[in-house]
DNA sequence: GGGCGTCATTAACATTTGTTGGGCGACAAG
DNA sequence: CTTGTCGCCCAACAAATGTTAATGACGCCC
């Protein structure tokens, strides 16, 4: 491995002791997990619904998204991932997962053994904490999204969205705040706050000519990020960070 | 304590042993977690949002409900606590709660000190696993209610709903599922599904003149099953029990 | 550079759901 | 027994969102 190309796993570790300070060993050992590294085409399945993963898969770049189909064909989008979260401590451990990944563009993933992973929690119990911890602010994240959808308008469900991934994308170090890539369609987004890329359109435009937000094609430069928040009722407070950046609201 | 009033976690360790096998001396050690039992009136407010929960509570019995208070002061109620659930691992490693949880009618609840949890949990991997496993189906749920608030009508969500309820209620040993009592109004329905009492009025009234169901008061009797489920889009999959009685859809 | 497919945008119209307000019955408090 | 409150039920109307369909812009492949 040269010095361009540093461990896949750094990042891992790096946000693992960001929730609960890692011992050196400990540190040693998430870098130690065995893991190979994959390079997906958007679009493709990472885990289908009935599967029973055997690996946990950790994002290196790129996007990705969770969804689930209902009855009528319609799609539900239940979370998005980007570079460092864990893919899927939600599914290994059920005998069979209920729901889709998929990735959203290119990605790189390591793929890691689910047995490796269970071991590594239990040895090092500062590393089975934060990883505990990462799956409950997955859950906080699901929460705040059951009230999006359940008791938010459209303008409000969305915008919220928009605070949601500006934060996590600065959290992790890619695009600044108020202005960056949504590596997604009108469509996906409806997908995402329960609405149809119809309504979803009519919204963003809104949203443009009230000046809060100026988008063309994937680009979304936030203008007066207090006034998008306010809009979408968008607080940091669900998503557990560990210093909270204080210029946001 | 008397044999005519049972351990109070014995419940608890049984459910965990029914996730993963517990040795004699893992369970014994739950048992010896220590814990103060309160009866709490309905209504009460067992954690409040910005909390720091220093206990974890156990329901022994009643139902309680986790809930957020949105901008326009809508709640969304975000989970539905019976006998057995553990109410606050969700809570009690964040520095500070990120919703509320209430009690919807007299409860019984073990008050357990997050530390002895936490100690306990990394002492028996088995028992951390079986709590680790309790948090990853509530993140299951949670995805489910997405899914159910986000791309599902009026009907199916209340149908969803009540289907959820009766199989949750059966595998606590509480009621048969065509036929119990659902101890919430129709407000607080409402809040569940994302929808106005009105609206939750005029659809459970529907189902019960498509001969779906019959209501009198709180209490729900499902005349056909089959058609309820589908009409609900319901399935047991994501509750992940740990046999799946054959008889439901 | 041309053709093709995907996606954003818009309009007209349909449907679902929300809002308001009133009546009625069950239950609890006095 | 009376009264008041709460929750269920209902109707008329309002608003939000979905549906369908058409158009144009853009990027991609040859």
């Amino acid at each position: 491995m040269s010095s361009r190309d540093p461990h896949p796993l750094t990042a891992f570790a790096q946000r693992l002791g960001s929730r609960v300070p890692l011992s050196e060993p400990a540190s040693a050992a998430v870098l130690a997990l065995p893991h190979s590294v994959r390079v997906m085409p958007a679009g493709e399945h990472i885990v289908r619904e009935r599967d029973r993963p055997s690996h946990c898969c950790l994002m290196l770049s790129g996007f990705s998204y969770r969804h689930k189909i209902v009855a009528n064909g319609g799609r539900q989008i239940l979370a998005i991932h980007m570079a460092g979260d864990m893919v899927d401590l939600q599914n290994t451990f059920f005998a069979s997962s209920d729901h889709n990944v998929q990735t959203l563009t290119q990605c790189e993933v390591a793929f890691i053994p689910r047995t490796s992973l269970e071991e590594l929690a239990f040895s090092f119990s500062s590393v089975g904490k934060a990883m505990w911890l990462e799956t409950l602010i997955d859950g906080s994240i699901f929460r705040e999204w059951i009230a999006n959808v359940g008791r938010r308008n459209a303008k409000q469900r969305i915008a919220h969205f928009l605070c949601e991934f500006a934060v996590r994308l600065e959290a992790i170090g890619l695009g600044e705040t108020c202005n960056y890539e949504l590596p997604m369609t009108q469509e996906q987004i409806g997908d995402v706050v329960g609405l149809t890329s119809v309504h979803v359109n009519r919204t963003l435009m809104a949203l443009d000519r009230e000046g809060l937000t100026e988008r063309t094609r994937r680009s979304v430069i936030i203008l007066d990020w207090q006034q998008l928040a306010r809009a979408g009722d968008f607080n940091t407070h669900y998503l557990h960070m560990p210093e909270q950046p204080s210029a946001l609201a």
